[in-house]
RNA sequence: GUGGCUGUAGCUCAAUCGGUUAGAGCACCGGUCUGUGGCACCGGGGGUUGCGGGUUCAAUUCCCGUCAGUCACCCCA
């Protein structure tokens, strides 16, 4: 067998492609409508741009490696360190807020299963310098309208959404400390995956009491802001969170995207960088993984770039959107073809099926042609099998039972047929 | 990185208990059809059965390794 690509990458057949273009065009159309401008980075970085704040540990989820100046790089595995960083240079000049968006493809090094490749691109959509609720409504509505414009419905994908600062207000008024958050947040992103009595017993280790892991645990289904309100109106600080929380969904209903919106207190997401209001996609048979996720990370851009500015976006990457599109039938099946077939009788007319060729293409029309002499039924067939909408059949001259020098099938727009009169066939 | 399952033509699949030259449909190429849209018929190309080793008179079939895919972990973009 020929030599293959590498585990995790992927061929683009012009069918793949057809796909691949069909769902970038719609976040770039989506992007571009709420007024987000594209801008775009090396997919090569220093390696220590992904280090300084993640640790080593996340080497192993890299392509890294020393390049011929000795210098330590890596494919980028995510788009938002060389955001804070292009942002933080220019900082004081930029426009806030910043609406910028992105599709860059990413890397990591990775035992790769469906949905899950060592490549793939991902749409980022990122507002910098705002710190209000409004922008976070305004970046969930472009994931929502992303949907909506790949002709999926709010029945199709659900939007969980929670607010990590909410639920830090929430465990402190439950006992948790401040050095126990991280700790407890990452027993909470876990909930669906293991058992209770496993994470019962989890939250007991980190000094939780029975009590307190009830309370918790019965916010973690479907709850409302009341029953929130109900259980910790007492504390301040969660009726102010509760009061930004409120304004949200408000926002969110003047988007007109509320209804494709679910609370879930156990969406923390699992990156520590995130600081408020965090939110996923997911379709809703729960068959794939996530679409879309992201939210506010409002300390990032100061230790990335030494910028202090509140920044919130979020990732979609192509390979499960796409998965669920194919699943719903959603995806263009082929792709285009041209949209003239010039056909012709007999090898007298080549020449003029050139010019005809010339003069429909240089006024933006697609055409194609047989190469080398064929019989017109197989001409016609191959038209078909490339998909074309037109055929332009030119007639030998010489049958004295044609009476028209050309004909379509079916009839073009008109101005097709102005164009061949004006050239010289 | 750990464990399970699966690898036959570009795709979907056959091949009796381990037994002759590994077949079919679709797709592709050529031909017949004097013709204007997926028809029909004829023909053709395409396989080191993922790769390597072992057992056997004989391996697509059984065993081991490896690579790849996939699922669950891990991790999450």
């Amino acid at each position: 067998m020929a030599q293959a690509a590498l585990p995790g990458f992927r061929d683009f057949y012009p069918e793949q492609f057809a796909e691949r273009a069909h769902v970038m065009g719609i976040w770039r159309d989506v992007a571009r409508r709420f007024a987000f401008v594209e801008y775009d980075g090396p997919p090569l970085e220093p390696l220590d741009l992904y280090t300084k704040k993640s640790g080593d540990e996340i080497v192993g989820q890299l392509y890294n490696f020393t390049d011929k100046g000795g210098r330590e790089v890596a494919l980028r595995p995510e788009m938002t360190p060389t955001l804070a960083r292009m942002a933080a240079a220019r900082a004081n000049a930029l426009r806030k807020p910043v609406r910028w968006f992105s599709v860059p493809q990413l890397f990591r090094y990775e035992r790769q299963q469906r949905g899950r490749l060592r490549e793939h691109f991902q749409l980022n959509v990122d507002i910098l310098g705002e710190a209000d609720v409004t922008a976070d409504a305004e970046l969930l509505a472009v994931a929502i309208e992303i949907m909506r414009a790949c002709g999926l419905s709010s029945s199709d994908v659900r939007a969980r959404v929670s607010d990590r600062r909410l639920l830090r207000a929430m465990l402190a008024a439950l006992g948790v400390s401040d050095e126990q958050t991280p700790a407890v947040f990452g027993v909470i992103d876990k909930l669906d995956r293991q058992p209770r009595d496993v994470s019962r017993e989890k939250l007991a280790a980190l000094g939780m009491t029975p009590d307190s892991i009830d309370g918790l645990l019965a916010l973690m289904g479907d709850v409302t802001l009341d029953e929130i309100e109900r259980q910790f109106g007492g504390s301040p600080e969660v009726q102010t969170l509760l009061a930004d929380f409120r304004r949200y969904f408000g926002c969110l209903e003047g988007l007109d995207v509320l209804d494709w919106v679910t609370i879930d207190l156990k969406i923390v997401r699992g990156l520590a960088y995130y600081t408020g209001i965090v939110f996923e996609l997911f379709d809703a048979k729960g068959e794939l993984r996530a679409i879309c996720g992201g939210g506010r990370y409002d300390n990032l851009l100061q230790s990335l770039g030494g910028v202090d500015m509140p920044a919130l976006g979020f990732g979609m990457g192509d390979v499960v959107l796409a998965e669920l599109l194919r699943d719903r039938g959603l995806l263009p099946e082929r792709s285009e073809g041209p949209q003239v077939w010039i056909a012709t009788e007999s090898p007298s007319t080549s020449h003029a099926v050139r010019r005809a060729a010339t003069a429909l293409r240089r006024n933006g029309v697609s055409v194609e042609y047989a190469l080398r002499d064929q019989q017109l039924m197989k001409q016609v067939k191959a038209a078909k099998a490339a998909n074309a909408s037109f055929v332009l059949t030119l007639h030998d001259p010489a049958d004295d039972n044609v009476t028209t020098r050309h004909s379509w099938n079916p009839a073009p727009p008109p101005e097709w047929d102005r164009l061949l009169a004006d050239a010289d066939l």
